[in-house]
Parts: structure tokens; C-alpha cells; sequence
DNA sequence: AGCACGCCGACT
DNA sequence: GTCGGCGTGCTC
């Protein structure tokens, strides 16, 4: 009988916890709650065994097993293991990535009055607390009133004390400090379905009898009291219907009436209406269409069925097989996924689909569901944790076999997994940007391996690394190198604006070739998209005077203008004009400049905002819409100004690469790229690829109805390669000049890297510890590592942290893993904390 | 990451 | 003399 048992906890350390099993023996990959420095905490359990611990230390309980089976399967157990060593993260990091945690042990805090508490009530012990504190009169009442409530010494949910009070947690927590209360934290199983709020009427009014509701908030006089007309309309609307309706139809009616929500809180408050929780019945919204089988493949042409054979042919073999889809734009890589998912589901195994960002294809999502039906699970970043929960064990039990989602769906609990597919498998968002700093696309290959399944990773743009791997004969290359219907790629011209400049004497954003071909297309009734990609007015304020700009307070960026306008911009503050892109700080204009009190202040920089305005002042005639991460903030702007531009209300679309991600408008026959190429500027040795990327990107937006498209490219830099290949559509071009000059620079994919990042809000510390590191790195003498640095991180400071970093690179993973452990060992005994350091593997954005 | 414990300045 | 702010070290 075992008596210990493994557990890997969610806390920034590099160790799993040893406890005792009292009987109750969990399996491996189930949950259980235990007791952690003062704290309850929720682990999966990673080992069962029998061995005591060498060490001397307290063995505490396990306090509840949560799971009687494995909640995880032991395939994504050791994916676990796996990203944790690979990108030396902590397991209980890793494992708490991989489950839908929050909607299943929701951790609420109870508070019980303590000794202290009890003093301050009976003595009326005003000292200590009356003036000194900083506390204002009404909140100290408060404070009384939660000493009452907890008077007679039950313990009571935060929940309901706030709800009698008015207290936060803020003050709770703050009565806690000064030891009048003693906090309890209980985590508590819930059902994992969806909960939804139903607004009830409280019975009783009017003709009321005694015990309906608290004594605070009940109407005086058993009488209604005086409700206005709008508190009216919503007892009426709820009376009409029985007394009870989904809170979010009540909104949606009351939204339509003219009644603004805030009245439904206030009749909460007064008593009048009760909101109580249910478990809703599962339902995908507006999904429905079954009995589509087979159908994708009739479509598909003789590439695409090609492609589709080899994909098909890996399944039937069985077994571990990497594929990598090169699909030039238009080339229909979308219908070859969904053929091939199908092909799974008909071997009856499932299929896993990831994609950059759901909310910006709503139409892939869209045709998922009309192809697949009650089969397909949704998993991407808007779902609530009920929500995600739900999904997730739709998909653990089996009855979603097909499952769509963002970076993290690589972990969803597929059964039979038979095929994953990686959608632009170059996309930089696959790369998450938090502890585990894992690659979506290189889990999903490692699954595939644990797994032994299928995987195909597509793009038009293959990553270099990919490329390389299809090089060296790991991956499986399937190309499909001509757009569906045989349609021509779009014309691409490079517009020299250095020429520009010297010809017209001044600084255009458009220039006049740009403009003209935007009226023209215009005039044939076509449509027009514009890629500036930059967010806001304008990115930059300098001063004519000392030349400096004006720098976010946090953050050691400029801050970027925002025009106000009356729409639904992000700006919506008067004043607050100047936000910072990194943390989102905000402040006015300065009528002078902060430092040397010149007034010559000078906007620079066309963002897509003020792109807008410059199209409406050119093109008076034109509909212009906007898509930035300003305009479109949820999955609704997305597909609202999508339906506007498929219905042609839109005729001229100005936008950041957002507008590039995969929309497919048929009467779009113009594309114009304005400054994308500064960023070949930028000090990054992907800058090439990215420019590359997004060029082809867009340039696919062109021309994917009957007409033929065109693309204008204005640039700084036209004889640049990226610009150049990107051109002349020659993927493979690029990609051999680029490869030259990775494997001179030893960049991958001709080397592996890592990142470390030592950040302190303190400037002394930060370049202290990267100077004691420096040293390190150099006594070692690691002659198959390379290190650059210590250096300045490109953003110095970011949210007040300051931050240096240094990059390695080694021809060998593993020793360029074994290098960071002994770094962060040795930083372990300089006092480092493991939280000024940040270990990224794979580094996508050496910020 | 939390959380407890301990030192020190501020105010009655 | 007490309170509470914050730096330090530990967590099975």
C-alpha cells in the first residue's frame, strides 16, 4: 500500500511536494486538494510510491482527492514533463496551464471574528483605528457593521458578508492585518457546468407576508415602495412572464426599451428582484447543420486532393508522422484540413485544429461548425472558465471529436487522437508570452509524437525552422503551389518613396501612384484594403527643442496619440490622449514639453487612425471602415464590420495586420501597404521574415474573387531581399538568401536560443545581477554556448521593471538546457530570485 | 507566488 | 508602548 504520493503545485518553484496518502491513494494525473504554506492548494499528482523521503521534514496530509480516475490522460502527463524540461518551467506551471482549473474549485475566503475583533467591538476601542488609520468615517462604520454581523462567532462567506455590509475585500482583508478577523480560505468542488443567472421577482410584495427577504432591505410599511418609471418597466416585463427570465434576455429586452441595465441592479439592491444561479443546458448558439459528410472532399482539385492523399495515407499507416503543408495563398489549405479532419472522424478517431486567433476568423470557426455539427468543441481565450470547463469534458468524455481552438487547445483532452493540424504555423501568437513560455506548433508536434499520430503544420510563409526541418527530411513536405480555380496571384509594384519625396518635396502618407490606383479601383466599384500597420493617430510626440519624446511613465516606450472621436475608440476619456501600447497607461497632452518646457511639440508617425482620416479628406466619396485592435474589440466588431465589408457597405478598408489574417473578400482587387517595412529596421534577426510574412499575407487578400488583384507596396527599402521576394511571390527565393544568412549569424534555425531576461524594479539590482551573471557566463568558459550580453533589453523598462538580458545560443539543445540549469542553480546561491529571472526557450520576441 | 515572521519608524 | 509597513525566507 502506497503511502506518499507526488504533487505538483501551482508556485514558481522547481520541485514537486511529497505528502501522505492516509488510505485514500490518488492515481497519477488526478487532483487533490492539499495543505501548502498556510495555504490550500490545488496539485495534480505526478507519482505514487512507498519511499520515504531522505530528508527530515513534516509530511502533511493530502486533504481531499478530487479525481477518482485520471483527469488527465497519461499522454498529456508526460507532454507536461515534457515542456517543463524542454522550457524549463515548473511542472505545476505546466499542469495548471493544461486543465480548465478556475471553473471547477472555486477557492472563496470565509471570515470568523478573532479576539482582537471582539475587544474593538465590546470596549468600543475606537484607538488605534480612529485617527491614525486612513480610513474614512464610513468605512470604519463599515468595519462595525462586519464585527456585528460576525458577532456570535459563525463563520461566514465573504460572499454574504459583503453582501449584508457593503464591505470590500479590500477593508476585509484589512481587518484581517489588524487580526480583528481570521481569514479562511475553502475551496469547494462546483458542478463544471455552465451557470447562468435568472432574475427572479421576489413574491410577496404588495399583499407580503412576514420572513421574505432581509431586514435591512425590506420595503417599508410592506407597502411597494416608490419605483420610477424605468424600476417599473422591468417589474413588468419580469411579472409578465411569471416571474423569472435569464438575466441576459431581461438585458437584451430592457436594452431594447430604452432602460439602462444599472435599473436591475438597483431593484437587486432594494430587494425587489433576487438573482439566483442554474446550471444551463448545454446548446451551441445557432449550430445545427448535420449530414454534410464527405462533401468537402468533392470541391477539392488536384493538388489539394493530392495533399489530402498524403495526409490520409500517414493516417491509415498509423504511427508518428510530421507533415509540412506549404500552401501559397489562395491555394485552398482550408478545405484540405477539413477533408482531412473528416477522414479522421471516419477512421473513428478525432481531430485537433489550431489556429492563431479565433475572434479574428470568426469564418473558419463559422464553416467548422457547419461542416462538423454537435461534434466540434470551441476552445479559445473569450470563453469564460465555465465555459472552457464545459468544453473540456465534452472533449474528455468523447462526444466532441473535433476540436478547434487557439494556442492552449494543444492540451485539450482528445480521445483516440488521430490527426492535429497547425494552421499558419508561423504565426508569432502559437508562442506564449507567460511562464510556460511553450510553442503551441512544437507541442503539438511533440503530442503528435507522444501520441503517434499525424500532424501537419500549414502555412504559405513556413517558419525557417519549419522549413528546415522539411529540409533535413523530418517533416513531410506536401506543396500546393496553385490558387484554387487557377486564379493569377495579384501584380505586386513597389512604390520607391525616396523617389517620392524627392519628386513632391514633401512627406506623404500615400503616395500619388497609391492614390491614384485607390480612386480608380473605387471608381470600377471595386474594393480597396490599406495595411498601416500601426495603431493610432500618431506614434510618437517629440519636442523640436531638446529631441526628447515623450515616454510612458512606466515604461520606457513613447506613447502613441489617439485622436478623440465620438465612435467606439479605446479612447474614450477626454484628455487621456496619450496611451502607452505596452501597459496601457494614459495622460494627457502636454501643452509644453516635460523637460525643457519648449512648446514645440511635434506629432509623428501615421497610425491607422489617422490613416482614416486622411483616406475621408482624399476620398470624400469612399466608405471608409477601420480594423485595429481599437475599432474591433471582441468577436462581434470583428464580424460586424466583416458582414459590412462582404455586403459592400465598406469600399475602402484601412486597417493593421489584422486585416491581413485570412478574410477572404471577393471584391477586394487593391491592396496597399503603407510603412510595413520599418520594422526591417528594428533589431531583431526575425525583422526579415516578419516583413516577408506579412507582405505575402496581405499580398493574398488581392484578387480571390474573379478579378484579377493588385498590390502596392510603398517602401523605404525596395531593394531590400524581404521586400523583393515578397515581390515576386518567391517564397522559396527568401527563404534561401534568409537561411544564408542565419547560418552565418548561428540564429536558428542553425542554432537554439534561449532569452534570459534578469528584471528589478530596481535599476541597481537589475544591472548588478546581470553583471554577476556576466561573470558567471565568462568563468564558465562554455565553448559550445554562446552568449551575448549582458545588454540593455530593447525595452529597458516595462511597467516599472527594469530589465537586461542576455542570449544564448548553442549548436545542441540539450546543452544549452543544461547551461540554464546550472545558471539558475548558480543564480539560486547569489540570492536571485527565481522571479527577476525569465528563462525563454525558443525566444520569438527578444523583448 | 503567497504567507508568516521579524525588525523598525510613527504616533498616542 | 503599540500598530502596521515592509523586507526575508520557506513552502512537503
Amino acid at each position: 500500500m502506497p503511502q506518499f504520493c507526488d504533487v505538483a503545485l501551482p508556485v514558481p518553484l522547481d520541485q514537486t511536494f511529497t505528502y501522505g496518502v492516509n488510505g485514500l491513494v490518488p492515481v497519477v494525473g488526478a487532483r487533490v486538494l492539499v495543505p501548502f504554506s498556510g495555504q490550500r492548494l490545488m496539485g495534480v499528482v505526478v507519482r505514487v510510491h512507498e519511499d520515504a523521503p531522505a530528508e527530515e521534514f513534516e509530511i502533511k496530509p493530502v486533504q481531499q482527492v478530487l479525481d477518482e480516475a485520471a483527469l488527465l490522460p497519461e499522454e498529456l502527463m508526460k507532454l507536461a514533463a515534457w515542456i517543463a524540461q524542454y522550457y524549463v518551467a515548473p511542472l505545476g506551471e505546466v499542469l495548471r496551464g493544461m486543465l480548465p482549473l478556475a471553473a471547477e474549485v472555486k477557492r472563496h475566503f470565509s471570515y470568523r471574528i478573532a479576539e482582537a475583533g471582539r475587544r474593538v467591538l465590546y470596549e468600543g476601542a475606537v484607538k488605534g483605528s480612529s485617527r491614525r488609520s486612513k480610513l474614512t468615517v464610513e468605512e470604519q462604520n463599515r468595519e462595525y457593521s462586519v464585527l456585528n454581523y460576525l458577532e456570535g462567532g459563525e463563520v461566514a462567506k465573504m460572499s454574504a458578508l459583503r453582501s449584508a455590509t457593503g464591505a470590500n475585500k479590500g477593508l476585509l482583508e484589512g481587518m484581517v492585518r489588524k487580526k480583528w478577523l481570521v481569514r479562511e480560505a475553502v475551496a469547494e468542488e462546483r458542478d463544471a457546468r455552465r451557470l447562468e443567472k435568472v432574475a427572479v421577482l421576489v413574491q410577496g410584495l404588495g399583499s407580503r407576508e412576514e420572513g421574505v427577504g432581509s431586514s435591512e432591505q425590506k420595503p417599508v410599511g410592506g407597502r411597494l415602495p416608490r419605483l420610477n418609471e424605468n424600476q417599473l418597466a422591468v417589474m413588468a416585463e419580469l411579472a409578465a412572464v411569471g416571474g423569472r427570465m435569464r438575466v441576459r434576455d431581461l438585458r437584451l429586452s430592457l436594452t431594447r426599451a430604452g432602460v439602462p441595465e444599472s435599473t436591475l441592479g438597483t431593484l437587486v439592491k432594494r430587494g425587489l428582484v433576487g438573482i439566483e444561479e442554474v446550471a444551463e443546458e448545454f446548446h451551441l448558439g445557432g449550430v445545427g447543420a448535420e449530414g454534410k459528410k464527405h462533401a468537402h472532399e468533392h470541391a477539392l482539385n488536384e493538388a489539394q486532393m493530392e495533399a489530402l492523399g498524403t495526409i490520409a495515407a500517414a493516417m491509415e499507416k498509423g504511427g508518428f508522422k510530421p507533415h509540412l503543408l506549404y500552401g501559397i495563398t489562395g491555394s485552398g489549405k482550408t478545405s484540405v484540413y477539413f477533408a482531412a479532419m473528416q477522414r479522421a472522424l471516419d477512421a473513428g478517431k478525432s481531430a485537433l485544429l489550431l489556429v492563431p486567433e479565433i475572434g479574428l476568423t470568426p469564418a473558419m470557426a463559422g464553416q467548422m461548425v457547419a461542416a462538423f455539427g454537435g461534434e466540434v468543441a470551441l476552445l479559445h481565450s473569450q470563453l469564460t472558465p465555465d465555459e472552457r470547463a464545459e468544453q473540456w469534458h465534452r472533449i474528455r468524455r468523447g462526444e466532441a471529436r473535433i476540436v478547434v481552438g487557439t494556442r492552449s487547445a494543444v492540451f485539450a483532452p482528445m480521445v483516440d487522437l488521430g490527426l492535429i493540424i497547425v494552421d499558419e504555423e508561423h504565426d508569432s501568437s502559437y508562442k506564449q508570452e507567460e511562464t510556460p513560455r511553450y510553442h503551441g506548433r512544437d507541442v503539438a508536434v511533440m503530442r503528435a509524437k507522444l501520441n503517434e499520430s499525424v500532424v501537419v503544420l500549414g502555412s504559405a510563409t513556413p517558419s525557417l525552422e519549419s522549413w528546415a526541418n522539411a529540409e533535413k527530411g523530418r517533416y513531410a513536405l506536401v506543396e500546393m503551389r496553385a490558387r484554387v480555380a487557377d486564379r493569377p496571384l495579384p501584380l505586386v509594384e513597389l512604390v520607391d518613396m525616396r523617389e517620392e519625396f524627392r519628386e513632391t518635396g514633401q512627406e506623404q502618407i500615400f503616395s500619388r501612384r497609391l492614390m491614384e490606383e485607390t480612386q480608380a479601383t473605387l471608381d470600377r466599384g471595386e474594393q480597396v484594403i490599406l495595411l498601416l500597420n500601426r495603431r493610432g493617430y500618431s506614434s510618437t510626440v517629440l519636442c523640436r527643442s531638446c529631441g526628447e519624446k515623450i515616454e510612458c511613465e512606466n515604461c520606457a516606450v513613447s506613447m502613441t496619440y489617439h485622436k478623440p472621436v465620438s465612435g467606439n475608440d479605446a479612447i474614450a476619456q477626454p484628455g487621456q490622449r496619450l496611451e502607452c501600447h505596452y501597459c496601457g497607461s494614459r495622460r494627457s497632452v502636454p501643452k509644453a514639453c516635460p523637460k525643457c518646457e519648449s512648446e514645440h511639440l511635434y506629432f509623428l508617425g501615421v497610425g491607422s487612425q489617422q490613416g482614416e482620416e486622411r483616406l475621408q479628406e482624399l476620398f470624400p466619396t469612399a466608405r471608409i471602415g477601420r480594423m485595429d485592435r481599437d475599432t474591433v474589440r471582441g468577436r462581434s466588431d470583428m464580424e460586424r464590420l466583416l458582414a459590412r465589408l462582404h455586403g459592400g457597405e465598406i469600399n475602402l478598408l484601412v486597417g493593421t495586420q489584422m486585416i491581413a489574417k485570412g478574410h477572404d473578400i471577393h471584391g477586394v482587387t487593391l491592396v496597399g501597404v503603407v510603412g510595413a517595412d520599418f520594422q526591417l529596421g528594428l533589431p531583431d534577426f526575425r525583422a526579415a521574415e516578419r516583413v516577408f510574412q506579412l507582405l505575402t499575407q496581405v499580398s493574398g487578400r488581392a484578387g480571390r474573387g474573379d478579378l484579377i488583384g493588385k498590390v502596392l507596396v510603398q517602401t523605404y527599402h525596395p531593394d531590400h531581399y524581404a521586400i523583393q521576394f515578397a515581390a515576386k511571390h518567391d517564397y522559396p527565393g527568401f527563404v534561401a538568401k534568409e537561411m544564408q544568412y542565419r547560418r552565418w549569424m548561428h540564429y536558428p534555425p542553425y542554432a537554439v536560443l534561449a532569452n534570459v531576461v534578469i528584471q528589478s524594479e530596481k535599476l541597481e539590482e537589475a544591472t548588478g545581477w546581470a553583471g554577476t551573471l556576466g561573470r558567471w557566463f565568462q568563468k564558465a568558459r562554455l565553448d559550445k554556448v554562446r552568449v551575448l550580453g549582458p545588454a540593455a533589453a530593447p525595452i529597458v523598462r516595462l511597467k516599472r521593471i527594469y530589465r537586461y538580458h542576455f542570449v544564448l545560443k548553442a549548436e545542441r539543445r540539450q546543452t544549452l538546457g543544461e547551461t540554464l540549469r546550472a545558471m539558475l542553480a548558480y543564480a539560486e546561491t547569489q540570492g536571485i530570485a527565481r522571479r527577476n529571472l525569465v528563462v525563454d526557450v525558443d525566444a520569438v520576441h527578444l523583448m
